[in-house]
RNA sequence: UGACUCAUGGUGUAAUCGGCAACACAGCAGAUUUUGGUUCUGUUAUUCUAGGUUCGAGUCCUAGUGAGUCAACCA
């Protein structure tokens, strides 16, 4: 038994517990997540995010949230606030108050000034040009600029003008003096500090000078005292600069570990090319429901929880990686199953009218709202003579596997009685207008002493007692799993056009007509939906977020 | 033509550090079902290649192959 519950542990965990064990910054762990202010959050970002916050989390630790906000030119409040909502939606809270590697900037200053004073770093007024030249390539070693052999008082100099704003932007850059012939291209002198006189959505116009990545991320680790970096793969090769500051500074030796980021089939988290959805009007903003942005999948009613069992079973290992979809649709639904409550709507709605049933009669039927949760309670539905019923739900001739309503042919409808379809309108295309059937006086849901066992049970809505409702469809935002995989084609030739449909005239039981927006609901047959944000009691929008498991679909195409 | 990282079913992750390759999702078959949902049962399928060490290798060693990453005054 003990055997069992010992819980496998990932690399990450492994290294932290090893740390543990030799006593490493008295079993303190403290992580980090560190977005720039220039965007929006996405899966792959909510993969990060839990992983450093439930990685601190289970060994007792905590994690800052740290915006590197180190380049004034892309970064802006505007996305500051939107990264904090995300998170704490998410459900994570970070230390106190959030934290900004610019507060740093003074202190950064200082340790750029120490490297100077050690010979180990200094002012080039080479052309970003001139730089790349001398810089080689993978495998032709770098040379050294002119500028590397001027004096420390010299350098002491030039870094104190250019931050008093002396020099035009571009013209000088400030580097730390490592080795321009190392295999690691990030260990050639990178550029450490650069000018640019712009505004800083928070320290203003305070500097004209600031901290590249290198020289500010592993820095605020620092001086924050996080233990354990965790950051993504394609950082692996600035480790060894992360880990030559620390040491030529001598500061608090923080750890940098790299895993490999999520990719997930049919989404995108390039920066780039998500802005262009946004801006080429591909999606409606940057929270439509089809985009794999947090707030995207917020709207789409994908609950916080689901994503983080999501990103918890795709795990945490060193190699590429691209999870299944069906992985992320199978935590909503498993999610959803347990909450959601259940509803009948009628997407495409044909009428049937009760022969038998007295005209003007209604009466109240009881719906258990989740199956799953007796503590849900009941719901009162309408019955009527006249209902609506899915229009794929009836076929006048059906194969034998059609569990709906068919010619001289019994189907429950659920939570009441069980009809007998007697004969169809049509109109001069042929096509089906009105469905005629008999009820069962005494087939009712719950008191059934009919006898009669339909194989099928539909879902419908009083005609008289339903609302209209506005239901979006979404579908993936690609016709392929990897639309950015192929080089040669671009990712828009995959954009899937039919990603959004829209049913202008879905019916749903009266009972949404108090739905609050935001709610979770389970369309009896259909799938999970969430009312819209922007949905009101005169127009109800309602989002799919996510199907049912359908095994039918699969009959038919064995058939 | 350099350096770094990685390689386990369809997908992803494990295998307590050398001891019967497992878990989840997907698939398939069946049972239950007033949701073709849920639940339950069963089942298919895995260690990149070649050597080596060893009683024993997914794990260690060597070589190869394949994939990814790195040359922004971005992060």
């Amino acid at each position: 038994m003990s055997e069992e519950n010992r819980a496998s542990l990932n690399f990450i965990e492994q290294i932290i517990e090893e740390d543990l064990k030799s006593g490493k910054h008295n079993g303190r762990v403290l992580t980090r997540f560190p977005p720039e202010p220039n965007g929006y959050l996405h899966i792959g970002h909510a993969k990060a995010i839990c992983i450093n916050f439930e990685t601190a989390k289970k060994y007792g630790g905590t994690t800052n949230l740290r915006f590197d906000d180190t380049n004034p030119t892309t970064e802006d409040t505007e996305y500051v606030d939107n990264i904090q909502q995300d998170i704490k939606w998410l459900g994570f809270n970070w230390n106190e108050e959030p934290l900004y590697a610019s507060d740093y900037f003074e202190q950064l200053y200082g340790y750029a000034v120490k490297l100077i004073r050690k010979g180990l770093a200094y002012v080039d007024d080479s052309t970003p040009e001139q730089i790349a030249e001398l810089k080689g390539t993978p495998s032709v070693p770098g040379t050294d600029s002119a500028n590397k052999s001027r004096s420390i008082d010299e350098n002491l100099d030039l870094f104190a003008r250019m931050r008093a704003g002396e020099f035009p932007d571009g013209s000088k850059v400030l580097r730390a003096n490592i080795d321009m012939t190392s295999p690691n291209m990030l260990m050639r002198d990178p550029i450490i500090y650069r000018i640019k006189k712009e505004h800083h959505h928070r320290t203003g116009n305070q500097w004209c000078i600031y901290p590249m990545y290198d020289f500010a991320h592993g820095q605020s680790d620092s001086i924050e005292g996080i233990t354990h970096s965790l950051c993504s793969l394609e950082f692996i090769h600035h480790r060894p600069v992360y880990d030559w500051f620390i040491e030529k500074l001598e500061i608090f030796p923080s750890r940098q570990i790299e895993f490999a980021r999520m990719n997930v089939e049919y989404m995108i988290t390039s920066k780039r090319k998500l802005l262009k959805l946004v801006n080429d009007n591909y999606v409606s903003g940057w929270n439509d429901p089809r985009m794999p942005t947090i707030s995207g999948m917020r709207k789409r009613g994908y609950p916080a929880a689901a994503i983080r069992t999501f990103c918890d079973k795709a795990g945490v290992a060193k190699r590429e990686n691209t999870i299944e979809i069906n992985l992320l649709e199978a935590c909503v639904r498993e999610e959803l199953n347990k909450t959601a409550l259940r509803v009948m709507v009628v997407m495409d709605p044909i009428k049937v009218v009760i022969n038998n049933y007295p005209e003007g009669q209604t009466e109240i039927l009881k719906g258990e709202n989740n199956p799953e949760d007796p503590a849900a309670g009941d719901r009162d539905i309408t019955f009527s003579r006249e209902i609506y019923i899915e229009r794929e739900d009836f076929m006048e001739v059906a194969p034998t596997k059609y569990y709906r309503m068919t010619l001289n042919a019994d189907v429950r409808l659920k939570h009441a009685y069980i009809l007998h379809c007697t004969h169809a309108d049509k109109d001069e295309h042929g096509e089906i207008t009105t469905i005629y059937a008999d009820y069962y006086p005494n087939s009712k849901s719950g008191e059934d002493v009919s006898g009669i066992k339909p194989k099928g049970t539909l879902h419908w809505v009083s005609a008289a007692d339903s609302i209209p409702a506005e239901v979006r469809l979404y579908d993936r935002l690609f016709s392929v799993p990897d639309p950015t995989g192929d080089d040669n084609v671009d990712f828009l030739e995959y954009y899937n056009k039919e990603s959004l449909t829209i049913v202008n005239n879905a019916r749903a039981e009266s009972t949404l007509s108090v739905a609050l927006p935001g709610t979770q609901y389970q369309f009896l047959r259909q799938g999970y939906f969430c009312i819209d944000e922007e949905s009101t009691q005169e127009h109800l929008v309602i989002n799919k977020t996510v199907g049912l498991k359908e095994s039918f679909s699969k009959e038919v195409k064995k058939a």
